[in-house]
DNA sequence: TAATTAAGTTTATAATATAAACCAAATTAT
DNA sequence: ATAATTTGGTTTATATTATAAACTTAATTA
């Protein structure tokens, strides 16, 4: 069957959701992200940096007003890596 | 977005690797799966005991001439299991 | 000014994956 | 015949990962 290897990156389902977002959105407030996904905030601030540490995204800090406001992004690598997971994905499920 | 939870016994690169190859061939045997999916025996043996206990496959331990042989086959629950792991993904995927 | 909320981060723990070590029986080499 | 190797795994120990709990800092409200 030839199996591909799955980015353990992101193989992983808060991950996954989180660039899954930002494939639709291109950015996203962390407050956002983290009530679309309903994890908690310590662990999306963990996977966040996970991801931005791979640079598959960028996290930019702002303020909203006087509040302190994270902004993600989807960059070119990430666009990439999603791709190539998503194919990789399909030798598994046998579907078109 | 309304991600789906991604079933955690599914969401494993090695098991998911083992139900695709079941759901392709209804059956196969420990060292087929072991090759194509290239695992280690007990990497392997670990996680077939895992779909195993969950009731994805079911296990029969029979001799092939004198040499032990072990055939895994899918059952129901697994065949199930496995769309719906499919379904879920694609609230992920954003794809058709 | 004390308590609460917002927006996260850090750290500790629980869960998971994986390989290394092991076992039993059969086969092959000496 | 018996020692070494191979086959077909299982068990166990370790490394990795995910997750939540605890904490921090600043702003808002009571």
């Amino acid at each position: 069957m030839n199996f591909k290897p799955l980015d353990p990156l992101l193989h992983s389902e808060l991950r996954l959701a989180v660039m899954s977002l930002l494939i639709a959105s291109e950015e996203a407030e962390f407050s956002y992200i983290k009530e679309q996904t309903g994890a908690t905030a310590g662990n999306l601030s963990v996977q966040i940096d996970k991801l931005s540490t791979a640079g598959y995204i960028q996290v930019e800090k702002t303020f909203k007003g006087k509040k302190p406001c994270t902004i993600c992004r989807i960059t070119a690598d990430g666009h990439t890596a999603f791709e190539n997971y998503v194919k990789a994905l399909r030798t598994y499920l046998r579907v078109k």
